[in-house]
RNA sequence: GGAGAGCUGGCCGAGUGGUCGAAGGCGCCUGACUCGAAAUCAGGUGUACGGGCAACUGUACCGUGGGUUCGACUCCCACGCUCUCCGCCA
């Protein structure tokens, strides 16, 4: 969320840097305007009023004491100030809660650094990490290679619960657990202190981090009194959790690594990756959060950016880093690094972290502060990535580590996480015939 | 799910209609004393929004939201959360 001061101070200054979102944001910021300069009258006017209230107060106070029948003749005068107060509180509050449902429609201003452009054809890579690996064969995509190998099953799961859903059996699930646990001690031994979050959360929480209430057609919902939304990401909960606190200083940066289950609706992706794992209606991953303070947050971002890397050059998996234009960047951002990991068998680079820099857009609207030098509360600035996606961390496998065979290499990293084993090889499981 | 108790400042805790941002204590900061520290003494110590170049200053905030009242931490209603006991349960 914007700083409505800010916006106050400096309106011309903030739509210019929301412009480069493109004029949808400009746009959505454009009736604060008028609302805030209202909202400064009533302020005034309010505060005048209260300040008679509380002098008249004082003195029907002192006349009670010495002349109780001129207290309560006076009484009957101070009716209309207290309605005149109640009025101007009911108005003000009114405009504030309109300002406050605009400004939380109005997306996160991107950085200086971050590139113009449209969609993610403006989006520039910064780096990559090791070769496509020589193959030597036609590579498979993921899903032939899973179902040939037993290990993925798509028909099954549609069965239960329809499409963008997956089965692991065998090495498969236990491919994921152990990629769970080795993104997790990574991180662990670099510092973020390990989080298990809850995955249903209040709707309060899906607006502290921006997925509400703009983005409520992409989350699930539970029935009943008060719903629960099922959480899209980690970050949700870790981020929310210092909701309200003030760190003292010194306490930041704050590393946190949480793995979860993620539950996407997909709306709007009818069509788009419907084989294979690379978009699910359920998925895990370890996320990665920091809560910095505002000087330090483009260092820690780097430095996150890194720690996200760190796991796929352990497993030896090429892949490269972009740099997400102001077309292509999630709402609450303000700076976005993508990871994308080379995924031969289908031929493309694909994302398999988001790594981002929200500042304060976040950490105002769950007012997370910290005290600077000057002992004054100031909003913390929160970062999150992905560290990494774990089923699409099992693509990437399957696809760089195939064997013309149709055998896949085990990463050296992971054999300890799966029992030493070297090579998945095809699997049978029991299977009756559909009838 | 049922019954009871409670929710006040960083923490503990007083306050049952008016002078309460709120007694007292703890913690913390500053100063005095000390070679230094402890102890002791004195002073200070919240957040938000607004006004002022600034020193400063106004208003609000006692779980949340309503209501009663000239005026609510204090009375009424609803909700949330915590604790204890009972039931159920992985």
């Amino acid at each position: 969320m914007l700083d409505l001061k800010a916006v106050v101070a400096d309106y011309e200054g903030v739509e210019r840097k929301l412009a480069r979102r493109g004029v949808a944001a400009v746009d959505a910021l454009a009736p604060v305007k008028p609302l805030a300069a209202r909202r400064r009258e009533l302020n005034l006017l309010l505060e005048k009023q209260k300040k008679e209230q509380g002098e008249a107060n004082g003195r029907i106070r002192e006349l009670m004491k010495t002349d109780k029948a001129a207290g309560e003749k006076a009484r009957a005068g101070l009716r209309a100030l207290g309605d005149a107060v109640k009025g101007s509180e009911a108005e003000l509050g009114e405009v504030e809660a309109r300002i406050q449902a605009l400004l939380l429609l109005v997306p996160n201003p991107p950085q200086e650094s971050v590139p113009a452009g449209a969609d993610e054809h403006g989006n520039l890579q910064v780096s990559a990490w090791g070769e496509k690996p020589a193959l030597g064969f036609a590579p498979k995509p993921h899903w032939e290679l899973g179902e040939a190998l037993g290990i993925l099953e798509w028909p099954q799961a549609a069965k239960l619960s329809g499409s963008r859903f997956t089965i692991s059996k065998g090495v498969g699930a236990r491919l994921e657990r152990a990629l769970t646990a080795f993104f997790i001690d990574v991180h662990v031994s670099r510092g973020y202190t390990e989080i298990l979050p809850p995955y249903l959360v209040s709707g309060e929480t899906m607006t502290g981090t921006g997925q509400l209430p703009k983005f409520e057609e992409d989350l699930f919902k539970t029935d009943g009194a008060s719903p629960l939304y099922l959480i899209p990401t980690a970050e949700v909960p870790v981020t929310n959790m210092h909701r309200d606190e003030i760190f003292e200083a010194g306490a930041l940066p704050i590393s946190y690594c949480a793995f979860s289950p993620c539950f996407r609706a997909e709306a709007g992706a009818a069509g788009r990756d419907t084989r294979g794992l690379m978009r699910q209606h359920q998925f895990h991953k370890v996320e990665l959060v920091k809560f910095a303070s505002a000087e330090s947050s483009g260092a820690e971002h780097d430095r996150m950016l890194d720690d996200a890397c760190e796991v796929l050059r352990r497993l030896g998996l090429h892949h490269r880093v972009v740099l997400l234009c102001t077309g292509d960047m999630g709402f609450s951002s303000s700076k976005t690094y993508d990871i994308e990991v080379w995924c031969p068998g289908q031929d493309a680079y694909r994302e398999i972290s988001s790594v981002s820099n929200c500042e304060d857009f976040q950490a105002r609207r769950i007012k997370v502060r910290y005290r600077g030098a000057d002992g004054k509360p100031r909003l913390c600035h929160t970062l999150n990535g992905s560290g990494v996606a774990v089923g699409r961390a099992v693509v990437a496998i399957l696809e760089q580590y195939q064997q013309a065979d149709g055998t896949v290499l085990v990463p050296e990293a992971l054999r300890p996480y799966l029992g030493g084993l070297e090579r998945i090889v095809a699997q049978k499981f029991p299977r009756g015939v559909e009838r």
